[in-house]
DNA sequence: CAGTGGTCTAGACCACTGT
DNA sequence: CAGTGGTCTAGACCACTGC
């Protein structure tokens, strides 16, 4: 029975050309999310190899983020669900400890040129056009951090149609069903400055009062620049928290 | 044979305790770092277990970073190169954007009685005994960093015998060689204060400016919290540096 | 209850390393 | 070559889920 299993490289161990057949499965729909797969039994009749094996497969899918198991009940195909990674680009606190997303307010979204750091930030070519997102974000109406963010135009061109209201709290998710374009990591740089008039305005503090500076550049899963970003949030009501691992 | 293997807790899945008894075998040094395990056939007869159990657990010693497998060769005990990961938890960076690891200076290392805040954080029980550390970190020899550390007095007595000239530029490396701990993990949470008047004074600043304040709490490889810092720098000088993924 | 994933066994054969 | 880890088999029994 082995012959079900298509050899796109024979080469490859057993259990990774059924991770990859599985995988396309996935991808193209043909098993689709929140739905559960075939339990383990009908998967080793329908291709032929033992448990696990198959095992050893779903476990990739697994780890990958892309099957979830549930003893008793299945193996379920993942909906690119951001609640549970929601936190993960998100490092605010309040101070008891508990994390709460603000909501986001997006000022503007238009094509703009961006400064030539940023330009360099995302490898735009000389004349590649960017778009930039001017956005607050608010916990009971109070602002808390002002954002600038620069995409490059293309593949974000969606963007420039949208209302600005129909913009989420979370952007990431945003860009992902909008735009084809998924985070996958992210650097990000903490400094503390003193706050000029503009922010000190929005965020209601006094002029040159800290500030807490947060620059963050996002990448997709092929390690390219995607996004880039400034967050200002007022020093006194900061609190940034990372694991380390 | 099954009663070879200490039954931490019985009901823990047997792949699991062999994981828990193979890590006591590496942190207490019976294995050796970059000296081969026992090979798989040897530990299935010593702990009467079959293959695949024995490849579970060492998979996971493999995922923690602990082991290193090489086909052919054997199973070997990962020596903590902190060439690699000597940033692992150093996160400041110069404006440059390049990091350097300051100079270490021990001001005091001593027996002392913690706030209940740090001894929670510990899970130190009423009576456990604690070691405060106090440590200044310089970049030539000015004061950048002030450092508040506490580590539980077991199993950490041996830094009560040493010379405080002897800590070296990196605790970690130090816990590990003269205390048997590895750290394997950290939690750090950031906020930004105003200088009082002996961090302004032992960092040069005037009080009341800005500082970063940051806490962190060091896991062990069994998530044992381990040691208990705080460290205080000005804000104006402040970078730091993370990656999200 | 039947069906699912979770754990575990007791092997087999292969690919690779060092001598 | 003998010995190692890498892959894979063909099951068994258990714990959990939902009906």
């Amino acid at each position: 029975m082995k012959s079900d299993i298509p050899l796109h490289d024979a080469r490859l161990p057993l259990y990774q050309r059924l991770r990859d057949e599985m995988l396309g499965k996935i991808t193209k729909g043909e098993w689709r999310p929140d739905r559960a797969i075939p339990s383990e039994a009908e998967l080793t009749k329908t291709y032929g190899v033992a448990t696990g094996t198959i095992r050893k497969a779903v476990e990739m899918l697994v780890a990958e983020g892309l099957l979830e198991r549930s003893q008793g009940r299945g193996t379920f195909v993942r909906r690119p669900s951001f609640d549970g990674s929601l936190f993960r680009f998100f490092r605010l606190m309040t101070a008891n400890g508990k994390r709460r997303i603000p909501d986001g307010r997006v000022l503007e979204c238009a094509a703009a040129t961006p400064t030539k750091a940023i330009a360099d930030a995302l490898h735009l070519r000389p004349h590649d056009a960017a778009i930039r997102i001017d956005r607050l974000r608010l916990i009971d109406d109070k602002v808390i951090l002002v954002e600038e963010i620069w995409v490059p135009k293309t593949p974000f061109a969606a963007l420039l149609d949208l209302e600005l209201a129909a913009f989420g709290n979370l952007l990431y998710p945003f860009y992902e069903e909008h735009c084809g374009q998924a985070i996958a990591s992210a650097q990000e740089t903490l400094t503390v400055d003193a706050a000029d008039a503009d922010a000190a305005q929005t965020l209601g503090i006094v002029e040159g009062k800290p500030v807490v500076v947060i620059e963050r550049l996002a990448f997709g899963y092929d390690r390219a620049p995607i996004e880039w970003r400034r967050s200002i949030g007022a020093a006194d009501t900061f609190r940034y928290q990372i694991e380390i691992c």
